[in-house]
This record gives C-alpha cells, structure tokens and sequence, in this order.
DNA sequence: TTTATTCTCTATTTTGTCAATAGAGATTTG
DNA sequence: CAAATCTCTATTGACAAAATAGAGAATAAA
C-alpha cells in the first residue's frame, strides 16, 4: 500500500502540473485546496525539492513549481523517493538492491524469480505513466462521463 | 516489500510441501532447518492454520502439516493473509475494497487508474503461483545449474 | 491413566515507522 | 527595512513489526 505521504506528494504534484509554467504555487493553497495537512505537507515538497523534481522561491511572490515538465516526472521516480523501492524483496530492486539475510542462492531462489517478475510488472507501468499522462487522462476521462451524463 | 513475517511464512510453507504427504513436521524443525525465530513461527503457523492452509496434531507424532495439496496454495493467498491487500491503494482492491479519503470521483480518479493496472498486474502472477509451482521450478533451475557446472 | 510431547493461547517487550505539529530561522522581493 | 514565504530541527502520539516468555490444553503412547 501507498503511504499516506506518497499520496499526499502525488496529489501536490498533480496540482503544480496544472499551474501555468513558471507560476509559483503557496504551500498554503495547495494544502487549502487540496485538503493535505499544511505542515506535513512542507515536509513533502522540501523533498521533492531536495531530489530535484521541484523548485521553490522564498519571499512576497514565490512558492513551489515544478524544476522540469510534468511529462519528464514519472509516477515511478516519485514513488521510490517518497516510500521506497517498488520492489517486494530487495534481492530484486533495481535502484536499491540488497542481497536477503540467509538466501543461499539467488539463482535458484524461485520467490526472488516470482518477485522479479512482480517488479518488472510494477516497475514497466510506474515509470512509464508521466504527470502529463495523468493530467491528459484526466481530462479525457472527464470529457466522457460528461458526454455520458449529456446521454442520459 | 513483503515483512519479514511474510517471508517466513513463505519459507515455513516451502517447507511443508516438500516434506512427504501426511508427515507431520514440528515447529522446532522448521525454525531450525530453515533458521526461523521459533516462537514468532509458532504465531505465524497458527495464523494460516485459522485461515485453512494447514492442519496440525498436537502430542507425540504431532505437527504440522498441508490442510491441501500445495498446488491449490497460491503465493497470492498467503501474502494477502499475512500482509493485508496486494493493492497500492485500498480502492483497487478486490478482496479488501474501500474508498479513499477526499476522494471526489473514482471514475475520473486517474492514480487510481493506474495504481489498478497495477494490482491487476500483481495479483496476476501471484494468484497464478502456487507452492507446488515453486517447487517444480526450484528442482528444475537446480538442474540446470547442475548442468552448467558439469559443462565448465 | 499417567506421562512425555507438542501445539495453543495470552501477555509483554522492544524497536521502529507513520503521520502530524510546533516554533524559530533563513531568504527573497518590494 | 519589512513582509511574505520557504526551511530547518525537534518532538509528539499512535500504531505496527518483530520477537519472546510462560502457562495451558490436547494428543498419543506407555
């Protein structure tokens, strides 16, 4: 499962990525308008700050923005920042590999063989869904239930 | 990632289906043989005798042993047992549905969208995966890698 | 029927993480 | 300078993860 906090900075990035680019948004207004507690919230964007994903400006005018296009941040990279690997065992994770405590033989261990292929399937939708993906789905999906809705 | 408890639940099941069928095996050779904490075990087998995956007998000859053959015990089954709903998010789940908090709309809720290709993804291989599959499995990679050797 | 064996149950401990909050500090713009 | 805003340290409470202890109940064999 999701942690609370990945759900948080997910629903923080969706809303940067709707901002005109070079606008900045207040931590105030996006915990406002997307009803995430203010100061937990601080803590998020400070680290997607320090990972590089966003940028920020203190003083009268600034706030947070994103540091690169929402079509170069994948859900995948955010997610791994924020709760770790997207692998269940880390005997199989590509960015933070670990070798399990008393595993005798990676190569004839048939849960790793499972778990790899977990991963991989995790791994190919995670970080090949951008937030520019998100955002054009949205809008789709929105425009059908209203096309829905008009047929009723 | 799974807990550790998953994990040992998993070893302790790999176990089992390889001993004989009808052979109780005891607790204390279980911890032993597969290097498990005994009295966490204890808890562990337990639980998945309440949920029907085993069957034990105390007193002399006792043990534990299958309730089923392991080729009706899937992977899935027992990590949902143990760790709760395969599913980044609760309102994909299928065995364990609820709803997000602040949700507006889960028909245009396009993380939800993806996060179900996930679960989907998941429960595929792992509700695919039985016990008696990584057994088969096992025996085969240790095969071939008996053969590599002989061809070195 | 007694006894050794083995599982079963309740309780407790330790450690760590998750989620959230408080408040002082640093930085930028006007 | 002064107001606005982000930044940092630290602390809290709740809960789960991982493990352990010890008495209790059931079984089978002697």
């Amino acid at each position: 499962m999701l942690s609370q906090k990945a759900k948080y900075g997910i629903r923080a990035l969706l809303y940067l990525s709707r901002q005109p680019a070079g606008a900045p948004a207040l931590i105030r207004d996006i915990a406002e308008k997307e009803r995430l507690p203010k100061k937990f919230l601080e803590a998020i964007l400070l680290e997607l700050k320090s990972a590089g994903i966003l940028h920020s400006r203190p003083g009268k005018g600034g706030g947070y923005m994103l540091n690169r296009p929402a079509k170069s941040i994948t859900l995948g990279r955010v997610i791994r920042l924020i709760d770790g690997p997207l692998a269940p065992l880390p005997c199989v994770s590509q960015t933070a590999y670990a070798p399990c405590r008393d595993c005798m033989d990676e190569k004839t261990c048939t849960i790793r063989a499972i778990m790899k292929q977990v991963r991989d399937a995790t791994a190919a939708i995670l970080d090949e869904t951008t937030f520019a993906d998100l955002l054009d789905k949205q809008a789709s999906l929105s425009q059908n239930l209203a096309g829905f809705d008009f047929n009723i």
